[in-house]
DNA sequence: CTGTTAGCGCTTTCAC
DNA sequence: GTGAAAGCGCTAACAG
C-alpha cells in the first residue's frame, strides 16, 4: 500500500501537520525535525497524492492566455482551442480566462502583462512580441513568482518559463531542402529562381524562418535563386495583388515560400494565375483553405504547429508549475508537423 | 461556486447516499426520486469531480498491455514507454502493468486474452494479429464490460473501444507521394524503377502500407515501375542480404521504399552498396539508426509514429473509459510524422 | 515550534 | 428505499 501523510507521521513521531510542513517547505519547523521527517519520506518512497492535496487546497488556478486579436485562421484556431480548453478546465481545477490585445503591438501587451502582475493569477501565456520592454514585463512577471509560458511565438533573452512553439529556423531549412529536392533535377538545366512571401519582417518568427530558409538553400542548392522577399502583412488582399504583380514580371519563378499568414489571397493568386515554370508551392498552417489547395493540388506542402497541441502544453506546463510537478518533455515538445496530399488528419 | 453533491442533495430534499446512486445509477431509488435529483443535477449544471470521486474510491485501475517480445527498435522502444509509463502511473490511480507475448503469433495472444477475460483489469491495451481467433477473443473482454485498445497495429471488426496508431495506407500513399515527387523530373528520360522492401505479408500494416503505396504510384506517376516486394522478415541481416543481391541484379532503381524494420540492414547496405541511380529512400519509424540515416543522406525520408504518443494515448483513452469520461478526439488521433533531416525531433 | 481538528467532494458501509 | 456517519489523502486554521 502506497505510504500516506499518516505514515510518515507515525514513522517520524510527529504530526500530521508537522509532516505537511516538511512537506510544503513551510516554515516553523525545527531543523532537526525537519531531517528526520525528510528521512521518513525518503525512507518509505512517499509521493504525494496530487489530486488529494488539490482536494484539500481547493484550489483553482486561474491562468490567463493573452492571445493577438489577428484575423488570421492560424490566431483564430488558437483562440478557439483556448476557449475549448476553458469550459474543459473546471473539471480540473483550472480558470482559465483570455485578453485578447492588438496584433504585433508593444504598448498593450506591456500594459496588459504589468495589469496581471498585479492581479497575480496562477500563470501567463502570450504570443510574444519580440520588444525588450515585453521582455522586461516578463521577467518581471516571472520575478514575482508567476510562471509565463509563450506561446507561437517566443522571447529570447526572456526569463519565460518555456516556449510552446515551434522551431522557425528548423521550419525556414525544412522548407528549403523540399523545395531544393522537388526543383533539383532541373537544376542543371536552366535558371530557377525561388519567391519568398512573408508576413512582415518585424515578426521573429517570419525572421528565423527565413533565415533558415535561406541559410540550408545557399548551402545545400545554391544554384537556386532566392528573390527578394514580399511583404503581404499577412493579409490576403496584399498577397494577391503583390504575387499577380510577381508573376506578370517573372516567368522562371520555379519555387514558392510562404512564410506568413493571408494564405487566402496566396492561393487565389496562384489559381489566377501561376507562372508556367512554377512547380512547387511552400506555405505554413493547416486551415481549411490550405486544406483544400493541397487536395487540389494548388499547394504541394504545408507545415504546421498543431493549435491545439499548444494551447493543451502550455496549460499543462503552467498547471505542473503551480503545483511544483515535473512535466514529460518529449509530450511538451511542438512538432513541426509536414503535411502533404496523402497525410493529412 | 460549482455545486457539489450537497447542493443537489439539499435541493432535491434527500440524502447524499441517494445523491450518489442517482449519479452512479445504481438500484435502489424510487423512480419518482431519482427523476427528481436528476432533474436538479441538470438544472444545478453539475460536473462530478473525478478527483474526489477517486480519492474517495480509492480506485486503482489495473491496466494491462500486451505486447510483442520482437526485437526490433520500434517495439523496444514501445516497451519503454510502457514502463515509462508504469512508473508515473502511481500518482495517477493506475497501476500499469505488461506481458510480452511471441511476435505475430495468434495463439499465446489468444490464451493471454481468455486469461485477462477472468482477470478482469479495467482495460486492455494490445498490440494486435490480425485473425479471428484474436477478434473473437478481443469482442469477448468488451462484451465483459473490459475497455481494449489496439496498439499500433489494428484489428478491423472487432469490437475494440479504440485504435491508437497510424493510418497505414496513408502512410504508404505519403511515401508514394513523396518518391514519385522527388524522382518525377527524370521520369521521362529514362526508365527508373522502385524498390519494396517489407517485413511480411502476413502482418496487416505492411500490407495496407504496400497497397497504399502500389495505388498512388500506379495512379499518379504511372511511368514508374515498381519491382516485386522484397520481404526481410524485418530482420537486419535478412535484409541486409536481399538488398546486396537487389543492387547487384538491377542498376536502375532510383526509389526504394522500406515498410517495415529491419533498418539497420537496410542502411549497411545502403552504405556498401548503392546503386548509383538510387535517389531516394524512404523508410518507417525513427530510432537511432535512422536518424543517423538521415542527418548522414542515406535515406531520406523517415515516416513515424510517436510510439510515446500512442502509448499515452492508449492510458487516457483506457482510463477515460473506466471513469466513463469524454476525450478530445484530436489529442487521442495518432499522426503521420513526415521526418527529413532538417524537421528532426 | 508543534499538535488538534475540521473539512475538500465524493463514496461506502450499515442502520432504519 | 433512504439516510447518517465515517473516511479517502491532504491542507489549513487555530491552539498551545
Amino acid at each position: 500500500m502506497k505510504p500516506t501523510v499518516h505514515d510518515i507521521a507515525a514513522a517520524a513521531g510527529v504530526s500530521l501537520a508537522t509532516v505537511d510542513r516538511v512537506l510544503n517547505r513551510r516554515s516553523g519547523v525545527r531543523e532537526v525535525t525537519r531531517e528526520r521527517v525528510e528521512s521518513v519520506i525518503r525512507d518509505l518512497g512517499y509521493v504525494r497524492d496530487v489530486a488529494a492535496a488539490n482536494l484539500a487546497k481547493r484550489r483553482v488556478y486561474p491562468l490567463v492566455f493573452i492571445i493577438p486579436d489577428s484575423a488570421s485562421s492560424f490566431m483564430r484556431r488558437i483562440n478557439r482551442e483556448v476557449r475549448e480548453a476553458a469550459s474543459r478546465a473546471a473539471i480540473e481545477r483550472t480558470d482559465i480566462s483570455w485578453i485578447e490585445v492588438p496584433a504585433f503591438e508593444v504598448a498593450p501587451l506591456v500594459r496588459t502583462l504589468q495589469r496581471l502582475a498585479e492581479e497575480r493569477p496562477a500563470g501567463v501565456a502570450l504570443v510574444a512580441v519580440d520588444a525588450p520592454e515585453v521582455r522586461d514585463a516578463v521577467d518581471k512577471l516571472v520575478a514575482r513568482g508567476i510562471p509565463v509560458v509563450t506561446l507561437v511565438s517566443d522571447l529570447p533573452g526572456s526569463k519565460r518559463n518555456h516556449y510552446a512553439g515551434i522551431d522557425n529556423l528548423a521550419a525556414g531549412r525544412t522548407a528549403a531542402h523540399l523545395l531544393g529536392r522537388f526543383l533539383q533535377p532541373r537544376t542543371l538545366e536552366e535558371g530557377q529562381s525561388i519567391a519568398v512571401l512573408a508576413g512582415s519582417m518585424l515578426v521573429r518568427d517570419h525572421r528565423e524562418r527565413l533565415e533558415g530558409f535561406r541559410s540550408l538553400l545557399a548551402s545545400d542548392f545554391p544554384s537556386l535563386e532566392v528573390l527578394p522577399v514580399l511583404e503581404g502583412r499577412d493579409d490576403p488582399a496584399q498577397v494577391h495583388q503583390i504575387l499577380l504583380e510577381l508573376f506578370q514580371r517573372r516567368a522562371d519563378i520555379a519555387g514558392l515560400y510562404s512564410v506568413g499568414a493571408g494564405n487566402r489571397g496566396l492561393i487565389r493568386a496562384l489559381k489566377e494565375q501561376r507562372g508556367a515554370a512554377l512547380r512547387a508551392v511552400i506555405a505554413h498552417e493547416l486551415t481549411e483553405h490550405t486544406r483544400d489547395a493541397l487536395l487540389d493540388g494548388t499547394i504541394d506542402v504545408i507545415l504546421n504547429q498543431d493549435a491545439g497541441h499548444e494551447v493543451r502544453s502550455a496549460i499543462r506546463v503552467l498547471k505542473a508549475r503551480a503545483d511544483e510537478l515535473a512535466v514529460i518533455d518529449a509530450q511538451e515538445r511542438i512538432r513541426l508537423d509536414i503535411f502533404i496530399k496523402e497525410n493529412l488528419p
